[in-house]
DNA sequence: CTAGGGTTAG
């Protein structure tokens, strides 16, 4: 902080001042300070501060600085307006963008090329393509920026044909136009005419990369997106937290989590943009260590934990089963919006704390903040797990009712699952075909499920009938209606759903578990006897199942489908793929260890009650992710809560 | 004036 006997000399003031504001991580709060001691800041001050705001998360201030700069009689000069305008951009305060206009008349500064590019923008922003059109007709002196604020005026409100035009018309172009019209296709999901401008454009720097590298991976394209990635002549840190994100987005948080190892040990600073990345990529993969790895390197560099970062901290300790880390995160967190909310809600429903999530639904909506589709997402999710189906029918309702929400296929899905496992199916049967679009397979699947667990042969005939319909290649279907069939002890019928199955061509997808052993990944199938330690691992389960059967364990055969001999079913759960790989994890760890295992499939009835007895006998923390849910088994318990 | 960000059922 600046002395104080250094504050009457307004130029080296505002110097320190321009200094702070620009400083990457958390310096606005100082510059905010230093502004705050200064006796009368005089215009390029103020210009300093409301710059730095307008460029913010969180422009307001800015609008605030201006009246304020009014009401000193500090004159606003264009440099003062083009940010105010932005911050109302930005804002979409077409009020007060409105009020400024006025203003700049007045004060004789409508209608050089600077206010002109702002009142453009402004007006683009706020949604009046058509006024900041007639401003750049009537505008005389139209330089690039002009044509340019024009075009990214049509491209943000989706007028693409109208920016094509434009840029064909403009008498020159720049790579930031070729860049402003790439990124109009790109947002739009045009990746072929993004791409056709990058091939024909004369020179292309960093910016032109990296639209194209995050456009593609917005069509689904990761491949096209390190193709460039690795093409491009020089890469800076946006290409690298692009790439990072377009792996994270494109479901490959293993690749996300390699480049961003990379990038640090090519020595480019991990910034804000790939923490929040590669935050999430830990959540993907569940893995706890690297997430606070990340969460430690973000605190060694001074960033400020904000609503983003904090949202994917949240996320990602809830994600990993460390759910008193992710309140403590949020009960921190001192700009909370509807993402912070949401996630530690989620988490909190999927972690087995449902009442809690409930609690937490009732406190946002006191604090006034608005809950979206996602947040209600977990809300319902949260009912399920507290087993309070009315309750969730009340809020399921209350979507449209209170807020204008409509319930999208994932809220139908949350509902049909909340009564199928409390048993009523045909209220879910019911909700299903009243369900916006009825057709969607998952919702039949979910349906299907819920027959399993009440061993419902009538309706999940009349469900798989609909399902094959609709979803003919999916060998799953079958193998949950011969399951259904399975647990009668209705074998014939499971065998003849089987060999539908098989005359069709359709396989089940095969099971797999994997566990990391000092940056190894080794993967186990079901009767596995390929990994070296193979004597090891059976030894041990053998001397397991021992000892579990002491305590009274009984194996659970049910999704062994054919009726063999109850000795040979045994056989086949008893070494199932996450059975072999927590038992090598047991060899290979140190007992204090946290046992981490990943698993393609759900979790079957048996392994997870094999589990929790483990980690109670044993004395063992299994980490065990499935498909949908993280179970954290600790002391002969589970996160889940035995709800999966 | 152009590039990178967080929450989503089974």
């Amino acid at each position: 902080m600046l002395r104080i006997d250094l504050m009457d000399d307004p130029f080296s003031v505002n110097k320190a001042l321009e200094f702070c504001a620009a400083s990457p991580h958390g310096s606005l709060h100082h510059a905010r300070k230093l502004f705050d001691q200064i006796p009368q800041p005089n215009t390029f001050a103020y210009n300093t501060l409301i710059r730095a705001y307008a460029n913010s998360p969180f422009p307001v201030p800015s609008l605030r600085l201006f009246s304020q700069m009014l009401y000193c009689n500090r004159a606003p000069n264009s440099y003062t307006y083009t940010f105010v305008l932005k911050a109302c951009a930005r804002l979409s305060a077409i009020g007060e963008g409105e009020q400024l206009h006025g203003f700049m008349i007045k004060s004789g500064f409508g209608s050089d090329a600077f206010s002109t590019n702002g009142l453009v923008s402004m007006y683009a922003s706020c949604g009046r393509i058509e006024l900041g059109r007639k401003l750049f007709d009537l505008s005389v002196e139209k330089d690039e920026v002009c044509w340019n604020s024009m075009l990214s005026g049509y491209a943000d409100c989706g007028l693409l044909d109208q920016a094509r035009r434009l840029f064909d018309e403009m008498p020159e172009k720049g790579t930031v136009s070729w860049n402003a019209m790439i990124n109009g296709y790109v947002v739009i999901g045009d990746i072929g005419a993004a791409r056709e401008l990058f091939d024909r454009m004369p020179e292309r720097n960093a910016e032109s990369w990296n639209t194209l590298i995050a456009g593609y991976a917005k069509c689904g394209f990761v491949g096209m997106s390190r193709k460039l990635f690795d093409e491009m002549p020089e890469k800076n840190v946006v290409s690298w937290s692009a790439m990072i994100t377009a792996y994270v987005q494109g479901g490959f948080p293993k690749e996300a989590l390699d480049l961003y190892e990379e990038m640090k040990r090519v020595g480019m600073a991990p910034n804000w943009a790939a923490i929040v990345s590669v935050l999430s990529a830990c959540s993907q993969l569940g893995a706890l260590e690297q997430g606070v790895d990340v969460h430690a390197y973000a605190e060694r560099n001074k960033m400020k934990v904000d609503s983003v970062i904090g949202t994917a901290l949240i996320d990602m300790y809830a994600k990993c089963g460390c759910i008193d880390r992710a309140l403590e995160i949020f009960d921190k967190l001192a700009s909370k919006d509807v993402f912070s909310w949401t996630a530690m809600i989620g988490g909190l429903a999927v972690n087995g704390h449902g009442a809690k999530a409930l609690e937490l639904f009732s406190k946002m909506e006191e604090g006034g903040v608005r809950p979206n589709g996602v947040t209600f997402v977990g809300v319902l999710c949260a009912c399920s797990h507290a087993g309070q189906v009315q309750l969730a029918m009340q809020y399921f309702h209350s979507m449209r009712r209170k807020y204008g929400i409509e319930p999208q296929i994932e809220h139908y899905g949350c509902m049909v699952d909340a009564l199928g496992r409390a048993g009523l199916i045909q209220e879910a049967v019911s909700l299903v075909q009243a369900s916006p679009g009825k057709a969607d397979p998952e919702l039949w699947v979910t349906l299907l499920g819920a027959c399993w667990i009440h061993g419902n042969v009538n309706t999940g005939e009349y469900v798989l009938e609909h399902l094959v319909k609709v979803k003919p290649d999916d060998g799953g279907v079958y193998v949950l209606l011969s399951n259904i069939y399975a647990t009668r002890g209705q074998w014939d019928d499971a065998r003849r759903v089987r060999m539908q199955m098989k005359s069709k061509g359709l396989k089940k997808v095969r099971g797999h578990s994997s566990i990391e052993i000092n940056g190894l990944v080794h993967e186990f199938y079901v009767g596995d006897k390929s990994h070296p330690k193979t004597v090891e691992i059976y030894q041990l389960l053998a001397d397991i199942y021992c000892r579990l059967k002491l305590a009274g364990y009984v194996p659970n055969t049910n999704p062994v489908l054919f009726d063999i001999a109850e000795e040979d079913k045994e056989n086949v759960v008893a070494y199932h793929s996450e059975k072999l790989a927590i038992a090598f994890g047991m060899i290979s760890l140190d007992a204090q260890a946290a046992i981490r295992v990943v698993k393609n499939l759900r979790v079957c009835q048996d392994c997870h009650t094999v589990a929790k007895l483990i980690s109670k006998l044993y004395n063992r923390e299994i980490i065990l992710r499935d498909r949908n849910v993280f179970h954290y088994f600790r002391d002969g318990s589970c996160s889940c809560k035995d709800y999966w």
